[in-house]
DNA sequence: GCGACCAGACCGACGCGTCGGTCTGGTCTG
DNA sequence: CAGACCAGACCGACGCGTCGGTCTGGTCGC
């Protein structure tokens, strides 16, 4: 059945990442999506093999435990994430124009992957304790990049002198209450965006127009 | 062992409602820290058990699941919290002020009792799909509170007409977020909140004197 | 002696990870 | 080029610990 068989394939994935191995991309794929649908403890191992029209045996041979391909997972859906944003960031002139690109695509891309930002913003929190640190440590992530922009905000200032360092936090936190939110509710993430943008904006100082009656 | 026998007792308890048994009582005062301590899926039974220092068959007669006791919990915590919000918040004049003195007392709580913080904020969000309801629940909760005092500053003039919901969800957001990172990395929660009140006001329009440099 | 209350042995399902085994495709040799 | 040989991807039944929940047997107050 089409087995891929070389580590050092060729061909090249959608996002530069080369396919180490079909089986291994399935299964990848399917654990997304069963995670996304029934949470990570509501998933078993046995639903993401049989998701991935794949077996138990190909499942360990390519991930060392459950909690390993999770890993794995957010990793990936991070650096996505990263990716996008970055990209748009930096054909944006001036830090706040940067920073309102970077919450635009933000939010398109979880209004466009819903499952994934489900799993980036709810399940990687219902880990538990032991995995809170990993949790914590995408947050911060996002967080210092939303801080260098703020950050370069004030230097050209655009946005008074303050602890950009909090306020990237209380960013990051607001983004990801509206969009749970909003996904929980079926409403559409776009249609906040004028909202949570004038609030964040203000929220640092930055003179914006009043764009809600 | 001096148990309480009568469901209907007459002794009063810490807060208003009367410890209907003694040994029910242990329970979930343990249930609380291991929960806090280990996380929902992560505690088991009789974890709960051996640190109440009762028994498995006082537990099931008390609680019908380890999920009952634990939403048991959730609804008792929210109802201190609420609370202790709406008390000091009827001594205060004005929306504006109100709402701040909201702020205080939340972050005033959440630092006094970072064990419940935690189950409130995070585990509560570890439970699965299946519970998100719930956690929503409560969000969405609080954050009807804030709207209902942000628009009442609205209609004394104190902030701007805006969409005091979007502002309500993402102020929940990002208070949690910061209560959240600052219980994880050991920082005082009393003080960042200078820095989120100026943020959290400035976001919705409000005039404040900068505090930071 | 009845019923509320509790102790703790026990049950059974469930799910992770293992392990012996198969199959495919490549390589080496005569 | 046929066939022996091999690497390692892949399969799936099963072992075994874990854990929520039950059940029987008290004990104590009324």
């Amino acid at each position: 059945m089409a087995r891929g068989s070389a580590t050092g394939s060729t061909e090249g994935a959608a996002l530069r990442r080369p396919i180490e191995s079909v089986t291994r991309e399935r299964l990848l794929q399917a654990a997304m999506d069963v995670f996304a649908q029934h949470g990570y403890h509501g998933t078993t191992v046995d639903d993401i093999v049989a998701a991935s029209q794949t077996s138990k045996g190909a499942f360990y041979h390519y991930f060392p435990s459950k909690q390993g391909i999770f890993l794995n997972l957010l990793d990936r859906l991070i650096e996505m994430v990263e990716a996008g944003v970055e990209g748009a960031i930096e054909h944006e002139e001036g830090g706040l124009a940067k920073v309102e690109a970077a919450l635009r695509v933000v939010l398109e891309v979880a209004s466009a992957h819903q499952d994934l930002a489900r799993i980036l913003l709810i399940e990687a929190a219902a880990l538990g304790p032991e995995f809170e640190q990993s949790r914590l440590g995408i947050h911060r992530r996002f967080a210092a990049l939303i801080q260098r922009h703020l950050d370069r905000a004030v230097a050209d200032g655009s946005i008074p002198a303050q602890d950009s360092r909090a306020a990237a936090m209380a960013w990051i936190g607001a983004i990801n209450e509206v969009v749970t939110q909003d996904m929980a509710a079926g409403r559409d993430l776009m249609a906040s965006l004028p909202a949570i943008r004038t609030l964040l904006l203000r929220s640092v100082g930055a003179r914006v127009a009043d764009e809600t009656a």
